[in-house]
Formats: structure tokens, sequence, C-alpha cells
DNA sequence: CTCTAATCGAGACGGTACGTCGCGTCTTACG
DNA sequence: CGTAAGACGCGACGTACCGTCTCGATTAGAG
């Protein structure tokens, strides 16, 4: 048995936590995020103002952690497929998994948050960048770079656009505009 | 004859305005452009506070001139080398410019005011697209979004990262993993 | 039973408001109350910019209410006592109390504002005018002008230039120049 | 022959300052002095803004030479016929001549000029006061003060609210409550 | 009847104050 | 006795006028 030493949270911290980040998600669907105040997304959370700060330090910590949880569990599902003999398979499995979640991505990749997704999506490409997966003639940093650009650009024109497009046939694209480009040697 | 070059303006206002561009590029390089106040913009131009906004509606519409200034010039030059048959002549042109105006560009794709160059980029480029210049498999629209965030990424990566990098290598790079696989058929 | 004195306000408010006519106030009676800004208020009652908005809509309207505070006060003590039988009783309540609150009279007298009062003033003497109390041959309204305006003249002549003068001898001439004519047939 | 000492001036400034003048009678007249603008009056007198300052160095300026010019002619005509004996002459000459002129008075005394003319009214007074004139009991700065603000009240009711009532009548009002009361020993 | 200097219109400019808005902190009263 | 409600200090916003100034265009009136 693990003792689960961390944080034992007090259940209404759960209850707002969540209520804050489904506002936020919820708002960014109809408002640019930075068109957003705290205020807003206290009022949609039906949570009191100085609740907020007690969970983040601010608004773009919120959005970062959304944002962030969101990314963690795309990257475990695609990120350990990503191998330069089938890179077809890990761009189904991302498309497909975005696809799924298509209301939380739209939200997210829409109304200005794209920027902030980014970063985030950058931050956890690096890590699991390894060598072998870009080319010789490829600086590494610059292959993460395009690799997470190309991908946040074509979701957001799939979800934004074209939203009718079956995810295998966004799957194409990417693996053929962003991975294979970024392979080839 | 005299070729009336449209509004004759009052010298005032020609040197406000040039003031205030000249400013936000200085500031931009330093400070996060949404760091950046109307205030610090007009204190570094030595303006009046109230004269920013006898120029322009607001600190964005001020970037989106500049900006859009700046890339009015690389459209002109590169837009007209873009065939088919020979985009590495293009992409070197490209290259070339923003190699020779760097502290400009460095500016512009530094400290956030990236985002609003690539919507300014994405308005232009839509302008001289041609069904010819991207693959059938290819949304046009894609296209050019790609073609769009891929030069501004690799152009921020240089001039941020890789600042020695010379430009013929950096456009050996564009037209390998953003031109050529739009291209591709 | 607890007599709930109207609206609780919170403390802060009460500090608050308090301090911004205090100051108003104070900075009236060295300064023209039009060459004062909201700013200086502020400042000089060690407050926020905002707040004094939150409390004012203007600084007018702080003016009329510090001002009609002191009137109310002033009504309350003379209004019952104008007999057109005994005006002089009326009369010296009158000046007596202004003489008791020599410094808050002279600021709002002095420095512009003497105007507002005068307004706030007439306001309140229409309410107590009986037509009793004026001569039939002088329209009511008018009469109650050349009240007010007649009073306050020589209420700001005595603080003004003759402070020395005692309130009985300022009564008196309040009850021959202003109140007998108006009460004459 | 009569040689035209003073300042020969240009006729374009003579245009000029008539036409500031006409137009602060004319706005005075529909909205109030302190809601006014600099920029509002050269608009109506159809004048450069520049001009303006070329003439009177501020909107008070102006303000005061249209009222002094008008009081001038008001006290040629009404001091000279004031005399302990005979006070009601004096009071219809001076009801009469601002009956004569009545659009020009109650853009004066209404519109919130009226402060202004007071104290412009007050100047000329004391001008041609005499000991004289006033009771003995009454301090002669005082007497004044009364005078000018109980003509003004009594001249802005008139032409504000009873503007029907003929000028004999106002005469005697004036006469009664403001004139009498002073001289009374 | 011309020429020249005063005057003009137009309006940009540096300032200052306005009143609003949102932030993030801190207090207060209530449940 | 913890939490929502919200007042507060702060500081940027964009607007409105101020009074100064620069700029040509025009126009009076002296020669």
């Amino acid at each position: 048995m693990v003792a689960l030493t961390a944080k034992a949270r007090d259940a209404r911290q759960v209850r707002s936590d969540d209520a804050l980040r489904t506002a936020l998600l919820s708002l960014i669907g109809h408002r640019a995020y930075d068109k957003l105040t705290v205020r807003d997304i206290v009022a949609e959370a039906g949570v009191g103002y100085a609740t907020f700060f007690r969970h983040y330090p601010s608004k773009d910590a919120l959005l970062d952690k959304v944002a962030g949880d969101e990314l963690d569990e795309l990257m475990a599902l695609t990120a350990p497929l990503l191998t330069p003999a089938d890179t077809r398979t890990s761009s189904l499995a991302l498309t497909a998994h975005v696809g799924a979640r298509r209301e939380v991505w739209t939200a997210l990749l829409a109304g200005g948050a794209a920027s902030h997704l980014r970063v985030e999506f950058a931050k956890r490409a690096v890590k699991v960048a390894r060598p072998d997966t870009v080319s010789p003639w490829l600086p590494m940093d610059l292959g993460v770079i395009l690799g997470v650009s190309g991908t946040v650009e074509i979701l957001a024109w799939w979800l934004r656009d074209k939203p009718e497009t079956p995810s295998e046939m966004v799957a194409e694209l990417l693996d053929r505009l962003v991975i294979k480009p970024a392979m080839d040697r």
C-alpha cells in the first residue's frame, strides 16, 4: 500500500478547482482568452473572487494548468508510438485523441490561447525528443519547434475551418507535412 | 509634371509617426510586446501621450503598421520569385532580406509580436497564393497557414538561437522543411 | 428589538468617505474649488483615485453632499424658529450656528463653492417656505431666492472680510437687510 | 475733425472680434457657460482656433469683456441717477435698459455666467458707491455686495421665470427689496 | 495697383485631468 | 472560524480640452 504522502486535499478545494477549470474552458469557447477577466471566470464558476487566487496566482496559470493537463494526456498517448519507422501510427493516435476531445481542443486552439498551448507543448516535446527522430542536417531544437508549430496549426485549421474532415485524413496531412519532412534524410 | 505622391502631410506628423514606429521597434527588442504600454512607447518616442492616438487607434494598430510595412517590403522581393520550378531562389531572397534587416526582424519575431506578424503575413500570403503552388491534395488555405507559420518559426529560431547561421543555410532549411513539402505531389 | 439604523455599511466605506469629505473641506479653504482636481482630493484624503468614484460620481457630487449635510443641520436649527412675529430669533440662531462651525462655513463660502451652496440652500428653502412668511406683493419664489442669496452674501462677507464681527450684529444686519424687507407689507 | 488716436485696427481683427463676441452670446443662451469650449466658440464664430487666442487669453477673458461692456453701458445710464432722494428713477432706468437688451442679458444671467457678471458688476459698483448712498449702520462694502447680488438675482428671476413682468414692476421690486433697505436709516 | 507684412484657417502638438476597467491584496461580516 | 463578498490601492486605458506652435493661403492697406 502506498502512503499517499503528498497533498490530501479538502473536498471543497477540489470542487472549486474543477469549477474554475470548467469555467475557463467554457468561456474560452465564446470569447477571446485575453478579453476574459478573472471576474468573468469566477462568476461562471460560481466561486468567490478571492478564491481564484487561492488556487492560481493568475489567469495565465489556470490556462497553463488546463492546457498542460490536456497536453500531458496527449503526450502519454502519442509519444511512445513515435518511431522513425512508423510515424503514421503516432499521427493517427494524436488526431484521434484530439477528435475525441474536440470541444476542449477547439476552445484551447481558438480564442487566443493557441500561443500558450504552443509554449506548453514545446516544453513537453523537448523532453521526449530523441536524436534519432530528426534528420542529421536538422538542428533538433528547430525540429521540435516546427513539429509543435505545424501540429498546432493543422489542428487549429481542422477544428476551426474544416471540422468535418475525418481524423485519418488530418493524420495523413500531419504526417506528410510535418513529421516526414523532419525525418527525411 | 509633378508626381504628387498621394497625401502631402505636415512635417510634424511625419516626425511623430517616425518616432513612434522607431520607439516601438526599439522597445520590443528588450521587453515583451504585451508588457509594453502606450505610455512606454510615447516616452521612448519623446512624444505626447495623446499624440499616439492621433496616429494610431491602439498599440496593436501601430504594431500591425510596422510589421505590415516590413512584410510588404519582404513580399515585394520574394513573391515574384516564387515558382514551383525554383523555390530555392525565392527562399534565398527571403532569408537574405531578413538577414539584411536583422535588427528589425529580431524585434518583430521576439517579444511576443510574432503572433501579430503571423496574422499580417497570412493576409498577404493569401493574396499571392496561386493554386499551382500547392499540391492538389493540400487545401490551399492550410498550405498558406503552414507556409507562413513555418517561415516565421524558422526565422525566429535563426535570429534568436542561431544568429551565426548563414542565410544560405537557413534558406536551405526553409525550402526543405516548409516550401517543398507543400509542393510535393 | 434592534434598531437597524438603515444601511449598515462596511467600516472601510465609512473611513474612506470621511476622509474624502474632510479632505475636500480642508482643500477648499486654501484653493478655489474649481481649481481643485479629484486627484488633489484623493491625495489629501490618502485614498486611491478610483475609490473616489466608488463613493461619488463627480467632484460636484461630493461638494453637494458636504454642503447639503451642513445645510440640513442649519435648517433644522433655524427654520422652526422662522415666524413673522420674531424673525430676530431665527436670524440669531443662524448666525450663531455658522459662527460655531466657522471653519467649515468659511471653506464653503470662500473658494468658489458659494454658488453650489446657494443652489442647495435654495432647494431646502423652498421646502420650508410658507406663504405667510413673505409679503403679498412679493412672489414667493423670488422671496426665497433673495433670502438665500442675501444670507449667503452676508455670511460670506462676515467670514471673509469682518471675522471679528459678533454674530449678534450679523444677525441684526441679516434681519434688517434680508428678512424684514421681504416681510414688509 | 477727430484724430482717431488709439489703435487703428485691421478690418479683419474687428471682424473676428465681433464674430467671437456674438458667438459667445449666442452659445451661452443654449448651453451652460462652463460646458462651453473654446473650440465651440470658434466653430460658431467661423474663426480659426488660434485666432481666439490672438484676441483673448482665455474663455473667461472673452466673457469678462462681453459682460463688462454690457455693464459699462448699464452703469453709464443708471449710476448718474442714483440719489438717495429718488432711487426709483435709477431703478427704472436699469430695468428699462435690461428689458431693451433682453436677449443679451438673458444669456448673461442664465448659463452659469451670472457669477462672472456679479464680479464685474461689483468692480464697477464700488467705483460709483458714495458714503451718502448707504446707511451709517451698514458697512459700505457689504452694501455694495448686497446691492449687486440682489440686483442680479432679481434680473435673473425676471428674465428666467417671469419674462412677462413689465419692467416698471421689476423696478418696484428692486427698489423696495434691494435699494431702499440699504438706505434706510 | 502692386507688394509686403499682418492676419488668418487649419490643425498637430505636449500636457493634464478625466472617468473606466481590471488586477491582485486585504478586510469584513455572515453563516 | 472559514469563506463569499467586495472595498481598496494601483496603474493603464482612451477621451476631451487646454493653450502653444507651425504652416501656408489670403488679404488689407501703405506706397
